[in-house]
DNA sequence: TTTATAGTTGACTAAATAGTCAAATTGTTT
DNA sequence: AAACAATTTGACTATTTAGTCAACTATAAA
């Protein structure tokens, strides 16, 4: 019953827009509401604060991100596939990205976390969350591949969170650098990390 | 000739403070001016804007930096020790740091170039340029560690990226985990990645 | 078609923020 | 000690920003 809205959906899109290519602090209520069609008086009426669209934000992407790291990841893949496959995905998104705004924009979660995580403690801890989410499609990955004997992990989890590190970093690098190209280097990279020999770089 | 003042250090000083506690889009230019005990209108006799000051203190920071980085790499050191004490150099920091801030505050610049690279360019650009001068001690280490067969890296270079994207990638997890512990890995997948055995990890 | 409910609007206030400037002050040089 | 240059100050303006609210509107259900 009463009227149905589009509200909330269009706040929580403009806002993952204007954060992932500024900056969390950069981007204004005002302007969120102006991106989304909206009236600052709708933005009060579905939410408290900045923080609380953008940790809603959040819990939204993710939800619709799963999707596509569920298919990435497929358990009917060779383990050590869905890790390249993943490789070879963020570099064609990113190169994407670059092409349509301009700017390699990195890892959204990783970007804001590094933002606020200092400021903002519910929105820190949303973001840890879903990182450690996408940590276990890695480890998951990497307990197979060890129990297949594709190589030597005893400790899955801690290689999945070194994985991730170099994963997360080379994609602020890309970020800070403007320049996707440093992405070429991430299979390969982590492959090293995993103790496996792979020559070839990613596909232009 | 005229009066002398150390307005500009401590201007620089503060905002460098405040971004790393907190964040670039957070800190305002009256609170840099509170913390650097300097009154505004002083603030826009030394600099333009809140982006110039940040730029000078980059510099500032890292002419410091290099003396304790000089060291760190010291030529009269093998070069896989002079990684190695330059992880362990970074956990004991991170622990301080988190110490006396109650914070993991991870790396300054990285933080910083995840935050700004898009809109701030000549900060980007500044950042860049000191990143890849941090880089360039990881290369002249590994190019050693080569010659000496000490390991396999016939592009000291491109290992030197890989390097430096897994350490900032662990760093700025420890800032969004606020916990400094993950830094405990670090040598261990520094000497990972450089295809070496090491099984130890930081000292407490 | 009424009614209750969910959502929308714009005009408003209060506070925070960036940026300016003429006058005052202080240290250096002669 | 006079003159000069470098720095400081506080009081100012204009803008941006967050946040509020009562009146209004659309829709689903009765």
């Amino acid at each position: 019953m009463g009227r149905v809205s589009s509200a909330k959906e269009q706040l929580m899109n403009a806002i993952s827009e204007l954060i992932w290519s500024g900056s969390y602090g950069s981007t204004t209520i005002d302007q969120i509401c102006e991106k989304a069609g909206v009236k600052k008086g709708s933005f009060y009426y579905f939410f408290d604060s900045k923080a609380a669209l953008a940790t809603a934000a959040l819990d939204a992407a993710f939800q619709k991100k799963k999707v596509e790291m569920d298919a990435l990841f497929s358990a009917t893949l060779p383990p050590l596939d869905r890790i390249r496959n993943y490789c070879n995905y963020i570099y064609r998104r990113q190169a994407e990205i670059k092409q349509t705004h301009g700017f390699a924009l990195g890892c959204p979660l990783f970007t804001l976390g590094a933002e606020v995580s200092t400021q903002e403690q519910t929105l820190r801890a949303k973001i840890q969350e879903i990182l450690e989410y996408h940590g276990r499609y890695f480890e998951s990955a990497i307990r197979e591949a060890h129990a297949a004997g594709l190589l030597h992990a005893p400790d899955p989890a801690a290689k999945a969170r070194i994985l991730r590190a170099y994963l997360e970093g080379l994609l602020t690098q890309a970020r800070i650098q403007n320049d996707v190209e440093v992405l070429r280097e991430l299979s390969c990279g982590i492959f090293d990390l995993l103790g496996i020999k792979e020559a070839e770089p990613a596909p232009a």
